[in-house]
DNA sequence: GTGAAAGCGCTAACAG
DNA sequence: CTGTTAGCGCTTTCAC
């Protein structure tokens, strides 16, 4: 019995021609470990559990994707689940995971810094996209991002620019607000909270529109499709009258026409990180980069050429 | 400890006074049931798996956020996985969840029937967009879709069309083929196997424009969107000189330029229909509907106007 | 309505 | 290198 457990959990302890013998009647009998009684014994459950805002999200597909696929090479597998972009949910998820998973990889959590930290003393977790001192994370230099976004208009002669923000409670937006804030000599009127959503875009549309801006940053592609639409809609063009910047480089954004102009977010590579962390159990703080993607929904104020 | 157990299983065999002494001491200490020890004892795990060819296609993640749903308010936690278009890699991880899920929702599978049905002994799956005999299913009417798509293009005076398909071994490319092989009087060529993908349609953009076809049926809208691409980058007019219609009705396909004439596909629908079949254990062979969106992809050929 | 006891399938000392 | 043993935390008879 023993020797059939080191078989498949412990491979070298066992004669090689036993092994052998004991994978070949396995096999005969169909025979696979039950992880159940496993976890029982060891504590471990080879789970991880993934928690975002929003599955239908392609930034956090994108994410997923490549979670899923670190977590399967070492042989992990992922229990998924969406918040709704609810604190509360995220907290019951949190809850009902932390018994039947080694970790949990928590993408743009929405609760607070305290709520975190409580929980975290019960369940190990990885963070993307928040910054927690203390707690293992991933983030993209979203504020890096953002400058370089700005940068890109005030070259095009962008004098007075729209920031439209995502949710409250959402760590990036909070950022990418900062490092606008202190860019010298910009100004910069904040639009926000809104849903990350091409709805969200729509509806801040109007309000984009009285700010009297010619260019825009938008926390994210939905949302700055959604801000182009509503433009249009009130008969102001993307980029003649308007310049707007989206935040992610989906490929939603990419076929979008105008193309849309973007800051791309390495979503794969957090997922993939993210899972790595976890299952060695390391604490890090990583951070990874951005870079804007420049397309057609940028383009100098009207009246400069 | 048998009360404990009661208490959290069967609260209605525990006295209601003795039952909320228990939880009191519960939450006091932190408690919760240790799912793994449940699921040794019980043999089920409330977990469902749910494998997708793609995790990144929109179609997918609408069909994914559904089922989460679904399973949450049944108390049920979901596994995700990626086959990425793989049958083997389809099979290992059927098998990797099997000993640790109630059962699995499979999401247009590339494996054989053979091998399906071989499966379904050792673990209970619904199939979705497969159907087989004796298995549990929930299937989209896409043939339905396709002729009203085709309906569609011969109303606008189209006579000679290109069929697009998907992946071999997709059961919706195949119904959808032998849908349009089915009406009277069409005459369609068929360009496929194609992966579904952007990428996929952009590569098949030259053996349409070679066609000599006016109108265009893809797989699906990703495919559709790549078509449009590629034969615009041939400097194909599309509507003007070649309609184009996808299937799904995605966010990118109706925000694309030109938005995409579509068949709607519930994929959220089948998601939590799925799941919930799973979870009562019933077998059934569901149709869900589909229809045609028109948007402005789709057009009179030339000189009909 | 509650407690006592057995056992689900595995792993991890430990002895040989 | 292999076998023996105890026990992970729960559910489920079976008594009471």
């Amino acid at each position: 019995m023993s020797t059939v457990s080191r078989t498949f959990s412990a491979p070298h302890l066992v004669n090689a021609e036993t092994r052998t013998r004991v994978l070949a009647v396995a096999e005969e009998l169909d025979y696979r470990p039950n992880r159940a009684a496993r976890s029982l014994k060891t504590g471990r459950t080879n789970n991880i559990g993934l928690i975002v805002p929003d599955l239908a999200n392609p930034f956090f597909s994108s994410l997923i994707k490549a979670a899923q696929a670190a977590a399967r090479r070492q042989d992990y597998h992922l229990f998924v689940a969406d918040t709704d972009e609810n604190p509360s949910e995220e907290e019951e998820l949190i809850l009902a995971f932390s018994k039947q998973v080694d970790g949990i990889v928590l993408c743009g959590p929405r609760l607070s810094n305290k709520a975190l930290e409580k929980l975290s003393e019960s369940v190990s977790f990885v963070l993307v996209n928040r910054l927690i001192r203390g707690l293992t994370t991933v983030v993209m230099d979203v504020a890096h991002g953002a400058r370089v976004a700005m940068e890109h208009l005030a070259g095009l002669g962008h004098r007075r620019v729209a920031l439209v923000t995502g949710p409250a409670g959402s760590w990036t937006s909070g950022e990418i607000r900062r490092a606008v804030a202190e860019i010298p000599g910009l100004d910069a009127v904040v639009i926000g909270p809104n849903p990350p959503t091409e709805e969200g875009g729509i509806a801040a549309a109007a309000r984009v529109a009285e700010a009297g801006v010619t260019g825009v940053l938008a926390y994210n592609d939905l949302l700055a499709i959604g801000i182009i639409e509503g433009l249009e809609a009130l008969g102001v063009d993307v980029p003649g009258d308007v310049s707007v910047i989206g935040f992610d480089d989906s490929a939603t954004g990419r076929l979008y026409r105008p193309k849309l102009t973007t800051v791309a977010m390495p979503a794969g590579a957090a997922g993939r990180m993210a899972v790595d962390l976890l299952i060695q159990s390391m604490s890090a703080a990583t951070v990874l980069e951005t870079h804007l993607v420049v397309r057609d929904s940028t383009a100098p104020p009207k009246g400069t050429a």
